[in-house]
RNA sequence: GCCCGGGUGGUGGAAUGGCAGACACGGCGGUCUCAAAAACCGCUGAGGGAAACCUCGUGAGGGUUCGACUCCCUCCCCGGGCACCA
């Protein structure tokens, strides 16, 4: 009598024994090759959902897999455990954010073990645990003794709703927060910085060092930082009568070579020199029109596609240094403060928005670069001065082409890039009126946040001394705990917290009260699980030596630009300091899909959610995890369906009852690769049981968990063939009996409670099975003596063909023209080529 | 507009250029049962045919090849990212 299979009775027990036994523990060990596999770490919002369950089942596949091949496996957790939704629930709930943090916490760490992830929790990070931020404060040191801190006045980001400012990373598309949504607002105020910029051409460089990164990130990547090769180039600003001051103002241009066809010049209505350059002119009630204009329209509104730019003359010229000629100065909202410069020389010919804003102002175009079949070449070629002054274009060109109108340059070849850029940054080089450049879209990283619920900056401000770090045998800086957000309270009305005395020169001083970026704490953390306990060093370097990087990274695509960038930013910074020896921490990343719900993310507020926990109790944490694998490629999204979750309740109970037949049968043989394939369906499944285990060991490798459990199910529906024709001849049981084992220890990965109850309880082995050696196979055992060929006559299969495998292409293609229906196909023409492609087909090309 | 993905049965999905649809879900039929569930055994791309088989079929159209879901070109649709970046 087979007991049912019941994971709610099994579960528990198995989990219950690893923590017993300390079985997920891990140290170095030089003995054996390291592998370090890591999840993103998750923020402790409350229950956990599948995203956490899919993400977190692929990991522990993997981990558990390897450890089965040899390896020393780290695999830890930890939580993202300072942030907003901390704060905004502890206002609801009137509770302190650590009390609803770590109830969070303790809630999500039993649903992982109840999952039955082989997590080492004695490496557990907790980010608002001050033993972690202390180490974050640190950190900020030494970013600052590096000259990588900064605090500055310009305009930020300002979520309303958030109540902070917000890194460049964190607005979204449309303009709106990453965490709430809200319409993010500009404001011009000064904020910490942490200098990223400094790193732009080594982040960028280095993801070609990435081949183990999926191509969509690096992309993302390369996009966010935005190198620009080009040139800047300085204008002599002539003062209110029109005449040069010798004064300059500097310009970016990735298109030197158009500077003879710069007709006009602008500046972002937030340039400094605006107000001051108009005030008291007649120029200055339209240009304020402007400015005000492009303050009130929101970031959405300034980008979309409908919007129209305005723009106004501010009544200054400045000079082109080319030709000496004096353009006049505009403002337009096109152009932007925060990229290059905030003033751009305009070549209408050349740049679609120059060349709408020229149209519409009533300004010249003249054209410099012609496209080699440009009907105006016939008049121009070769032509120095400037004749025309209007194309008759209906848009700019910015092809290749050559240069017209532009002096001693003329008749030069030209393009993004090309001679006639070289040529005319040189000559600015020469004139000392400009130089060769590269500008990055990348911002510097604006990392503090006027909030409670962060780790506090350790700075102090001194009236004296100006901005003083906490001297580092004071850190850390202790969130104090008698804020009252409920209030709407930040660390700025606790005169207890910020009342201190200036390190520097004892006097009264004021400690900083804005609190770090949540993205500074999970920048690091894959390297504090190393050592974890530490307390008296961020980690031992012994150890981040064994340890880092991380093989395999896995989480989810949102963190493409925000978290991967910060970490790769971080992880060259310590370089640079020598607390690591390598330059990026994540060698392999895979951004796993998904998990959708009638075409829809699963939302609290959409009512789709289908709770990890509800599906536990149901069907258990292996069914979960191994349908989760199942339904799709991991790098995919996944449709959820609650009959997928019942077939591979199906599954595993098929594989339940297999097992026990298969060890309370006493015809069964010992197991053993010398057993004997006593008949020909004992054959069968022994080549399968060989090819499966190659097939799945390699799904593995290239994250095919879907079709690896596919082939599984292949492997127990042979076997129950196979014990169908048993029955009525009754040999081979020594085949069932090691397909049995071999399955049990290839299934431990994917369904660690049922394969530990299998090989322990069923089979009667000693000791866990995720203790054991990954199954071996051998090709050639998995090749038939015979195969079928496909035969094809002209394309199409026409018959089939059964031939020894080691059969000749000569023998194959005789048999394969002798079959009858061949040839009769084949009557009447003649066979032109035979294609023989060995266990595959034959095809026969005739006419 | 630019850059990535993707488009295969009723559904999720398989296929180093080599028999399209593995595996599963759903459906249909059967065995067992008083009955049902479970389990076990079949069938299940479309059209035609009693059947053997035949024809069509991987978003559309071309191309390369003995052979294309797979490679190349043009285009359509869906998803995502970036987008006044000078």
């Amino acid at each position: 009598m087979i007991p049912r299979y019941d994971p709610s009775v099994i579960e528990p027990k198995w989990q219950q024994r690893w923590r017993d036994t300390g079985a997920h523990a891990v140290s170095e060990d030089s003995a054996r090759p390291k592998y370090y596999v890591l999840e993103m770490f998750p923020y402790p919002s409350g229950d956990i959902h599948m995203g956490h369950v899919r993400n977190y089942t692929i990991g522990d596949v993997v981990a558990r897999h390897l450890k089965m091949r040899g390896y020393s496996v780290l695999h830890p957790m930890g939580w993202d455990a300072f942030g907003l939704p901390a704060e905004n629930a502890a206002i609801k709930s009137a509770t302190h954010p650590a009390e609803w943090t770590h109830a969070n916490i303790e809630r999500q760490r039993l649903s992982f073990e109840r999952m039955g992830f082989s997590y080492d929790w004695d490496r557990a990070v907790v980010t608002c645990d001050a033993d972690y931020y202390h180490w974050g404060q640190w950190i900020f040191l030494k970013f600052w003794e590096r000259g990588l801190v900064d605090r500055r006045r310009s305009p930020v980001n300002w979520c309303p709703s958030c109540k902070t400012v917000l890194a460049n990373e964190q607005v979204l598309g449309e303009g709106d927060c990453w965490r709430c949504h809200s319409l993010v607002e500009k404001r011009e105020l000064e904020q910490w910085y942490f200098k990223i910029t400094e790193y732009a051409q080594e982040l960028l460089d280095d993801l070609a060092e990435l081949p183990g990164w999926p191509e969509r990130v690096k992309t993302m990547q390369a996009n966010w930082i935005g190198r620009s090769e080009g040139a800047e180039v300085e204008f002599e600003i002539c003062g209110p009568d029109g005449e040069p001051t010798g004064e300059t103002m500097t310009v970016f241009t990735t298109r030197p070579d158009t500077l003879f066809g710069c007709t006009f010049f602008l500046l972002a209505p937030e340039h400094p020199c605006v107000r001051e350059w108009v005030a008291g002119t007649p120029y200055e009630a339209e240009v304020m029109r402007v400015v005000a204009d492009a303050g009130r329209a929101t970031a959405v509104e300034r980008t979309s596609g409908e919007h129209e730019w305005s723009g106004a003359p501010t009544g200054r010229f400045v000079v082109n240094p080319v030709n000496g000629e004096k353009v006049p100065v505009w403002v337009s909202d096109y152009v932007l403060m925060e990229y290059g410069t905030g003033a751009v020389m305009a070549v209408p010919s050349g740049d679609q928005r120059d060349f709408e804003f020229a149209r519409r102002y009533g300004l010249a175009i003249p054209p410099v670069v012609l496209a080699d079949d440009d009907p105006l070449l016939e008049l121009l070629a070769g032509q120095t001065e400037r004749v025309v002054r209007e194309v008759p274009w209906e848009r700019a060109y910015d092809g290749p082409g050559v240069m017209v109108q532009s002096g001693s340059f003329t008749g030069t070849p030209t393009g993004k890039g090309g001679q006639g850029v070289h040529a005319v940054t040189e000559w600015l080089e020469r004139e000392g009126r400009g130089r060769a450049t590269v500008n990055f879209r990348l911002r510097d990283w604006l990392i503090s946040r006027q909030r409670y619920w962060g780790n506090p900056i350790p700075a102090i401000h001194c009236s004296s001394c100006g901005l003083v770090p906490v001297p580092e045998a004071e850190l850390p800086v202790l969130l104090p705990s008698g804020v009252d957000i409920t209030k709407g309270q930040t660390l700025a009305d606790a005169p207890s917290f910020f009342q201190t005395d200036c390190p520097s020169c004892g006097g009264p001083a004021r400690r900083e009260t804005d609190t770090m970026d949540t993205f500074t704490c999970s920048s690091w953390y894959y390297l504090r699980y190393c050592d974890a306990r530490n307390d008296t060093a961020i980690w031992d370097a012994d150890r981040a030596g064994y340890w880092m990087p991380v093989d395999q990274y896995i989480g989810g695509i949102e963190h493409a630009i925000l978290h991967l960038l910060y970490s790769r930013f971080f992880t060259k910074v310590f370089r640079d300091m020598g607390l690591v020896a390598f330059s990026e921490p994540f060698t392999n990343l895979l951004t796993q899909g998904m998990v959708k719900k009638d075409g829809e993310t699963m939302s609290k507020s959409k009512g789709n959610v289908v709770a990890p926990e509800d599906m536990i109790s149901e069907h258990g944490a292996d069914a979960l995890r191994a349908y989760i694998l199942f339904m799709a490629p991991p790098d995919k999204d996944l449709e959820w369906s609650y009959e997928g979750v019942e077939g591979m309740s199906r599954f595993l109970g098929r594989v339940w009852r297999l097992v026990h037949t298969v060890a309370a049968d006493p015809t069964v043989g010992e197991a053993g690769d010398g057993g004997a394939a006593d008949d020909v369906a004992s054959a069968t499944l022994r080549r399968e049981r060989h090819r499966v285990v190659g097939k799945v060991t390699g799904d593995i490798a290239r994250f095919n968990l879907n079709t690896a459990l596919a082939a599984m199910m292949e492997l127990v529906n042979a076997a129950y063939d196979h014990r169908k024709s048993r029955a009525e001849g009754g040999v081979g049981g020594a085949v069932q009996r090691e397909v049995a084992q071999v399955l049990v220890r290839m299934l431990a990965p994917f369904v660690p409670h049922m394969a530990e109850e299998l090989w322990s309880g069923v089979l009667g082995f000693e000791g866990s099975v995720h203790e054991q050696p990954w199954p071996e196979w051998d090709d050639a055992a998995a090749r038939a003596e015979s195969v079928e060929l496909a035969v094809q006559v002209n394309g199409k299969v026409r018959d089939r063909l059964v031939v020894a495998s080691d059969a000749g292409d000569d023998e194959i293609r005789e048999a394969a023209l002798g079959l009858e229906k061949v040839a009769s196909l084949l009557a009447g023409s003649t066979v032109r080529k035979v294609v023989v492609v060995k266990g595959k087909l034959v095809s026969i090309v005739a006419g």
